[in-house]
DNA sequence: AACTATTTATAAGA
DNA sequence: TTCTTATAAATAGTT
C-alpha cells in the first residue's frame, strides 16, 4: 500500500510473498497489541504459514489456553469431544452398569421390586434364603471361633487363678519355704513370662534356707555362691 | 492515527474505547483476511472484549479447531491434558464405586463375608430378613393378582361354555331354529368381543371342554385358601 | 534491512 | 452506529 496499490490475491513470487508475510504479520501482531493496551481487551492470534511454520500472539496477562476456553464456555461447543468421546462413552457405560448394580442392591434390600415378573421374585427369594443360610453359617462359625478363644483365656485364667492359690496355700503352710515347692514354681514361672517375679520372691537377702531350694538353676547363680 | 497521534495506553472514556475497539477489530481482521489471501496463510483470531464479547477470525477454508489442533501439533503441547486426567479421575472413581458395589451384592449373596465384623453380619442378616419379608409380600401380592385375573377369565369361559350347551340343547330339541333363543346370543357375542371363536367352538361340538386345558392357573387355586 | 512514495487505517468530530 | 476527513501508520517496491 505504498509505491502502488496492489490486488488483494496470491502473491506469486515466493520471495515477495514470504517478505510480505513478514510484514504484514508484524503488522498485525502491532496493531494486535495496540488493541489490546487501548481497549483492555484479550486475545489471540495463531499463524501457520504454508512452509509449515507457525507464529502466535497473545495477549500479555492471558494465555492461548485461556483464550481458547473461555471460547469454548461462551460459544458452548467442546472443541475436544472428540477426543474425550470414547472415554465419555466408557464413564456413561460404567455409570450405567453402576445403576444396575444400585438397583439389584434396592432390589436385595425389598425396594424397587414393581417392575419384577413372578419369575424374579422367586429367583430373588430363593436367592436371599440360600444367601440368608451362607450368612447365618458365617456368623455361626465367627461366634464359635469367639466362644473358642474366650474357652481357652477362661481355662489360662482358671489355671493362673488355682496355681496362684496353691502357691499361697504353700507359703501360709510352710512360711520359711522350708518345703520343697515340687517344681511347681517353673509352672508359675512359665505364665509369669520371665523372671523379675523370681528374684522378688527368692532375693530375701536373711532367707534362712536359701540353699536348701530345689532350684538347680538358682543354686549355680555365681550371685548367691 | 489521524486527527492527533495518540498515546498507546488504556482509553479511559468507555464509549470511546467501544468504539475504537470496534473500529480497530474490523482494520485487524480485515488485515488478517488479506495477509490469509495474499501470503496462503492460515490465521486464528479470537477476541474477548471486557464487556465479555466474543469476536473471532478464522481463514477460509479451515477452522478454528483445525488451527488450534496444528498449533497444539506443532507445539507438541496438550492443552487438554487438565480436561483429560479430571475425567481419568472420574472414571476411576466411579469404577471404584463400582467395585464396592458389587461387593455388596456378593456379601448379600452370602460370598465374600471373610472380612465381615460380627457387627456387620448382625446387621446383615437383619436387613436381609427384612428384605425377605418384602419380597414374599410382593410375590404374594402378584400371584394374588394373576389369581384374580385367572378366576374372572375362567368365570367367563364358565358362562360361555354354560351358554353354549345351553344353546346346543336348544338346537337339539329344535333342529329347525323355530324357537326363540331368547336375547342369550347377544350375551355370548358380547363376551366374545366378535364372533369368530362362536364358531369355532360350533365347529367342534365333540370335545366335551375346552377349559380343562387351562390348568397351570387353576391349579394355583388352593394356595388362596 | 532500510528507505520512501503512496496507500491505508483511524481519531475526532458531526 | 455510521460518515467524514485530516492525519498517523503501514507497507510495496526499490535500494
Amino acid at each position: 500500500m505504498a509505491r502502488g496499490k496492489i490486488q488483494i490475491k496470491l502473491i506469486e513470487n515466493t520471495t515477495n510473498r514470504q517478505v510480505t508475510y513478514s510484514k504484514r504479520r508484524n503488522g498485525l501482531f502491532k496493531k494486535a497489541n495496540e488493541l489490546t493496551v487501548l481497549c483492555d481487551a484479550r486475545l489471540s492470534i495463531i499463524m501457520l504459514s504454508t512452509t509449515g511454520k507457525l507464529h502466535e500472539f497473545v495477549s500479555p496477562s492471558t494465555s492461548t489456553k485461556q483464550i481458547i476456553d473461555e471460547y469454548q464456555k461462551t460459544l458452548g461447543v467442546d472443541l475436544w469431544q472428540g477426543h474425550y468421546e470414547k472415554m465419555q462413552e466408557k464413564l456413561k457405560q460404567v455409570k450405567e452398569v453402576n445403576w444396575n448394580l444400585r438397583k439389584k442392591i434396592k432390589q436385595r434390600m425389598g425396594e424397587c421390586l414393581n417392575d419384577a415378573s413372578i419369575e424374579d421374585l422367586r429367583g430373588l427369594e430363593q436367592e436371599m434364603d440360600n444367601a440368608v443360610k451362607l450368612i447365618r453359617d458365617r456368623k455361626y462359625r465367627v461366634i464359635t471361633n469367639q466362644i473358642d478363644t474366650s474357652k481357652k483365656k477362661l481355662r489360662n485364667e482358671e489355671e493362673i487363678h488355682k496355681n496362684l492359690l496353691h502357691e499361697l496355700d504353700v507359703l501360709k503352710e510352710d512360711p520359711y519355704g522350708l518345703v520343697d515347692n515340687g517344681g511347681d514354681y517353673e509352672t508359675i514361672i512359665g505364665y509369669q513370662n520371665g523372671g523379675p517375679r523370681v528374684f522378688a520372691l527368692r532375693l530375701q537377702p536373711s532367707h534362712p534356707s536359701l540353699h536348701s531350694g530345689g532350684g538347680s538353676e538358682i543354686t549355680t547363680f555365681p550371685l548367691l555362691g
